[in-house]
RNA sequence: GGUGAGGUUCCCGAGUGGCCAAAGGGAUCAGACUGUAAAUCUGACGCGUAAGCUUCGGUGGUUCGAAUCCACCCCUCACCA
């Protein structure tokens, strides 16, 4: 590769911030650096916040470098305040506990620990802050921070300049802790870069004086932008949630349909983000979908390699047969086997007892089949005639007539009902 | 410990005795238009097909009637000590 690293990552305008680029610069060109990112277990799985982290990680690790990727056993416990506008309710230990076992697995997923002397690593700062000594942290570390400085990081600002906000001890803590990690994995594993979200400039900064303080090594940073979209709502969430990584919290298939959404305004960024498609090959995808009228392609390719990455060829053959079968708009094409494979695939499915549903009104079915967060909902698409069912729309009329809506006549192959509410959202019932 | 400000439906935020299931904005969902896009327009947005039912930190109370008044409690924040 004639590029560095780093000029990559520039031009996919993944560096927010880095200490003194030129000697980083010079730093990773001098042979395989060791560089770690934290991720703290705020819930039982990543979602797709991490996700460019985790990439960079990977970027570093083609590059030769040695990441290290640390699961934050103890900060988890604290909490971050970075950018936070209000406290937040501690997680008990056990959960906690839980969390991190879960975030280990899906890291690993990411990066390779089999390749020689830059095999990556798998960390928990639990290891070496469960047993610190109170009067040692306070004497030889805490020692090293000035509050002066601390409470002038723009991260906690706002917690303590504006009205109506405050933070705890706990919480305003938690720069230090993090800080101590660089530290610890500066002195156990050589380890001289950390990464991470911008918003973890400050905690990550503390980081390095922290290191060249006690350590006397000097360290670097380099953050990684806040993810945006151009219409200014929230990356990373829909109408379902949040867009996790873990296949059964979000399955291939509907994370697959996240990206193919994406807005023509974003989806050349993103490719950049989120794929190893080098900058040249994304310029390319950009100018020919510029060309060719009508629909670009780019939300198809970020979709697929985004999908390849997290859930592997099969997750990726899944989603597309699923999404083929539902947005083609032919489903007759469709075998017996075809439907028994859907479900399979992460269609969202579920079996229908005529019998106990009988009397129940259509609005109620499919909420409760979690069509739609409320029977209004189902409502609204009923009275627009926006229900389908194998292929028929059905309207208000309806709605009280579940038994001849899913009458077993009706069923394809004598027991799926494939159900259309709106344009995007499907659902597979089979009979009992 | 003292003083002050607060806790409203997913979020922000109006509402200070009936006209309040509760303004407005955001987010979200559906329809039209489209490219499973954006923008725009329309409708929905506590629960319920409906009749109706349950909400405004909690518990009691005043009242024909309370998100609104009173008492106590819980929680958050700010300033002071």
């Amino acid at each position: 590769m004639s590029e560095t690293l780093l000029q990559d990552l520039k031009a996919r305008g993944l560096v927010a911030q880095m200490t003194s680029e030129e000697e980083l610069e010079k730093h990773l060109s001098e042979g395989s650096v060791t560089l770690y990112c934290g991720f703290d277990p705020t819930a039982d799985s990543l979602h797709i916040g991490s996700l460019v982290p985790l990439l960079t990680l990977k970027r570093f690790q083609e590059y030769g470098h040695k990441p290290l990727a640390l699961v934050g056993g103890a900060t988890g416990l604290i909490g971050d305040p970075s950018f936070k506008a209000q406290e937040r309710k501690l997680n008990d230990d056990s959960t906690v506990a839980g969390w991190v076992e879960k975030l280990k697995k899906q890291v690993s997923a990411f990066i390779s620990f089999d390749c020689g002397d830059n095999s990556a690593e798998v960390v928990n700062n639990l290891d070496w802050t469960q047993n610190v000594n109170i009067l040692t942290f306070l004497r030889d570390i805490g020692k090293h921070f000035s509050v002066n400085q601390m409470i002038a990081k723009e991260s906690v600002k706002q917690r303590i300049d504006r009205e109506g906000a405050g933070i705890s001890y706990t919480e305003f803590t938690y720069m230090i802790l993090q800080s101590y990690d660089f530290q610890q994995l500066n002195a156990s594993h050589g380890c001289t870069l950390q990464i991470g979200g911008s918003d973890q400039w400050g905690n990550i900064t503390g980081g390095t004086e922290l290191t060249r303080r006690m350590n006397g090594n000097q360290v670097f940073g380099l953050t990684l932008p806040l993810i945006t979209k151009s219409d200014g709502t929230k990356f990373g969430k829909t109408e379902s949630g949040t867009i996790w990584l873990d296949a059964a919290k979000t399955s291939p298939y509907a994370f697959y349909q996240f990206w193919l959404q994406t807005a023509d305004a974003d989806v050349y960024r993103f490719l950049k983000y989120f794929t190893f498609l080098s900058v040249s090959e994304i310029e390319q995808i950009e100018k020919d979908d510029a060309e060719r009228q009508g629909r670009p392609e780019a939300q198809r390719v970020l979709a697929e390699e985004t999908t390849r990455l997290i859930h592997g060829e099969e997750g990726l053959a899944a989603a597309k047969r699923i999404t083929e079968a539902l947005f083609s708009g032919d489903t007759s094409s469709l075998s017996e086997q075809d439907y028994a494979q859907l479900a399979q695939d992460g269609l969202p499915s579920s079996v229908l007892d005529l019998d106990a549903v009988a009397d129940s009104p259509l609005t109620t079915i499919l909420s409760e089949a979690g069509m739609a967060p409320g029977g209004k909902q189902v409502k609204d698409a009923l009275q627009r005639n926006a229900v389908i069912v194998n292929g028929n729309a059905h309207g208000m009329d309806d709605n009280m007539n579940a038994t001849g809506v899913f009458a077993a006549e009706n069923a394809l192959f004598g027991k799926y009902f494939l159900v259309k509410l709106g344009k995007k959202k499907h659902h597979l019932f089979t009979n009992a």
